[in-house]
DNA sequence: GTAAAAGCCGAAGGATGATTCATATATCAC
DNA sequence: GTGATATATGAATCATCCTTCGGCTTTTAC
């Protein structure tokens, strides 16, 4: 699988009727099933478009490569999920700072487990694909919205906010991948309910005391 | 690159004369370039070959194919990575809970920070490969540390200790993947350095004052 | 009803790249 | 020095799979 620059990932043309937007969701679903039954490596546009249901000559009328389908299958979830934090931090601007971390863990781990198996699959595309500019793209409106909510709280201030913000993100999006991506168990998903807000909120509790120097 | 079985994926002979062994260990080498500066997608036995300055031949003399290859070089580094680990847990063990944070961060950084940035390119094979027992070995070696790690804390007790454990290591793991896989600049390096100690302080601080339900 | 547009099909072409093996060279044991 | 063993070579083989394209079917517009 070659490296294409990013203009070249962009959907063939768009779906006019029905009958092809049906098409192209299911060749989404079908993109994740294969991923989470055969990996990424089994990954091929044949098993794909039979998944689907389609041919793939079908396939090739929306994506003008396999790496296009990908790209747009990522994309759309980095969406969805970028979309729940900025409204978590909407939501949660100007309230106390322990209410803005516990709303905004919630909201992330919402977001994050609505969408399991497949998000977990996802995980592996970004890996293969060339992908740099669409995830620094997503941080960093994940970035500007942790930040702004960050600096409305009236009870904390923050000596570095950039670097707290960042911490945070990383804190955030890294804990609960580790958490997820090696066992989804239900024993996962209890610590990370449970653990993930009291971590948050413990550590920008102690960076709001002067903990960055 | 279909999945084989784990046992498939040993290496095929094991090098006699100190040729081989240079041989062996320039291959290693050789796949961490290629994986840097190409891709998992582009890492090819003909592009490693040529790097390590040696024929695919002779890669073949010592894996039975690509994937124990990758295998190879990431059982390596990762065994690195959870004897650090361990050793910082004993010779941390019956310290004051902050200290034993601290050592524990310390080491995990010093590790991972150590082969850059190689070790941000074997994120990728993970992905690509299946990795699930070798991973799990891992992270069942790296629990085990830290779990006797936590237990030997004068001043701390914890309800649930495998759940700390879990969260800990996820919190490390997670936290520092995050930081450095996107861009591994100085910045980061810094967050890193000053603020996951902090994290991992705040929440022990916090979890053994019974804040696990 | 019918022509144009949109959507769909899947066999065939072509490129890539993993793996083998017959052969050649280097090292070791004596 | 010599046979035995270990190591190295890389062209040829073989399998996989991405992508195209000419022709077919369905939908839409009038």
């Amino acid at each position: 699988m070659p490296v294409v620059p990013t203009d070249a990932l962009k959907p063939r043309k768009s779906p006019r009727q029905t009958r092809s937007t049906a098409t192209v969701t299911a060749i989404h679903e079908a993109t994740i099933q294969v991923l989470l039954s055969d990996g990424i490596a089994r990954l091929t546009t044949t098993r794909v478009a039979q998944r689907a249901g389609v041919s793939v000559g079908t396939m090739y009328q929306y994506f003008p490569h396999k790496q296009a389908l990908l790209y747009a299958v990522l994309d759309q979830y980095l969406d969805e999920v970028v979309v729940a934090i900025e409204e978590a931090c909407a939501r949660y601007k100007g309230a106390r700072l322990c209410d803005m971390s516990d709303g905004l863990v919630r909201a992330y781990l919402d977001a994050k487990l609505r969408y399991l198996p497949g998000s977990l699959a996802l995980y592996t595309v970004a890996a293969d694909l060339d992908t740099a500019s669409l995830i620094s793209d997503v941080l960093q409106r994940t970035d500007r919205a942790i930040e702004r909510l960050l600096a409305s709280a009236p009870d904390a201030g923050f000596a570095d906010i950039a670097t707290v913000t960042f911490a945070v993100r990383a804190l955030l999006v890294g804990t609960v991948r580790a958490g997820l991506e090696n066992d989804a168990s239900p024993a996962a998903l209890v610590m990370l309910r449970t653990q993930v807000p009291l971590m948050c909120r413990a550590y920008l509790v102690a960076a709001s005391r002067g903990g960055v120097a």
